[in-house]
DNA sequence: TAGACGCATTGATGTAGGATAAGAAATGAA
DNA sequence: TTCATTTCTTATCCTACATCAATGCGTCTA
């Protein structure tokens, strides 16, 4: 699981391999089946997650008991509660595995070795800093306007894959509608002739 | 203008007077009236925009021609579109004055020239990145599930005194409801006798 | 000081999407 | 295989919110 880590984070840094082993000699990876939960709403969030093979997702319970879907990280993403890790409060959020999966979890000691060592390591964690920011506003400025098929084109546009891959009710989640709704906005589209593949 | 911007910076970092102006002979300062627009929707967003007095949003237009505001900034925020003005690609968003305001005008230049001498200029910026996430991913959350009664009620709990300042038609593009249902659920919460202040 | 403009309120009516329920189809376990 | 569980679909009804339209009211301005 280290393997596939190695080679997404080479390819985003400078690193040699010397310097990635050195710092990532304490690293823990595991195989956690599905239904696994990582992260608990009220905890801590210690880790950012690595996904080396498998499916995370990020969601919270509301008081009625409804969960809402924050994020999905299939295969070489990274999913945690950036907030929870950087501020050490409390987490809003579940993280959860749909499918098995393998982690590689990444812990602050890990971060902050990297970035001392590594200038475009910085530059990576910045980027992605501002990509996730550009990503929820996207997502905010969609869930003020638009309709539930024009939010679930811009799902299935946006993560072609993953559609595949995850039950509608999990989209429905995601889009903030029902899966019954969901349904229904499949169904019209089909009848208006619209193919996703 | 650039005194009240001083004032927020140094509560900030650790820069001394000489660092501070060292660096800031170059901003530029300007006060707008009402209505001003200082970002255009397509444009790369070359600066953000300190607020010394007055008030600013962003907010995008749809094809439908809606405005939905993402953002306010009263005294003393920093307004922007971060993803445009970090990765110089076309902005979604508009910025305006909705108010006279005098404005700082912070460009890359001094954002470099900060970073390179100061530490606590890098956290700090850290610290508001990782702060504008948590408010963007709790507002995406509140989008999810929560009705218009519920987020009217978290708005005004959390800018009490920017409802004050804000006409109900802005407070609603922002929560995403219309002006009529927004004067709707402040009536039903004055019937139950709720009293915002 | 009139009128014009922006904003808030109210009412009447429309509609997207929610709730509920029940059956079909897929998945999975034994 | 069979039985069970989960997921998806469909139908009916319902509700939160939108839309449209009219009215009133403050405030700017000419």
């Amino acid at each position: 699981m280290l393997d596939s880590f190695k080679t997404y984070f080479q390819s985003k840094t400078d690193l040699t391999d010397e310097q990635f082993h050195s710092i990532t000699d304490t690293l823990q990876s595991k195989k956690v089946e599905k239904g696994s939960i990582l992260l608990h709403q009220g905890d801590i969030c210690h880790h950012s997650f690595f996904v080396s093979k498998g499916l995370l997702r990020s969601y919270t319970i509301d008081e009625t008991g409804k969960e809402h879907i924050i994020q999905f990280a299939p295969e070489n993403w990274i999913i945690s509660d950036r907030s929870s890790f950087y501020f050490n409060e409390p987490s809003e959020l579940f993280i959860d595995a749909i499918e098995e999966t393998e982690i590689v979890f990444i812990d602050k000691n890990f971060i902050n070795a990297a970035a001392e060592i590594s200038v475009s390591f910085r530059q990576q964690d910045n980027i992605a800093l501002h990509n996730h920011i550009r990503q929820l506003q996207k997502r905010v400025n969609l869930l003020l306007g638009a309709t539930a098929e024009q939010r679930y084109l811009d799902f299935i546009a946006i993560y072609p894959k993953l559609t595949l891959r995850i039950s509608q009710w999990m989209i429905a989640s995601y889009l903030g509608i029902t899966p019954e709704t969901l349904s229904r906005v499949r169904k019209e589209l089909a009848k208006r002739n619209f193919k996703p593949y």
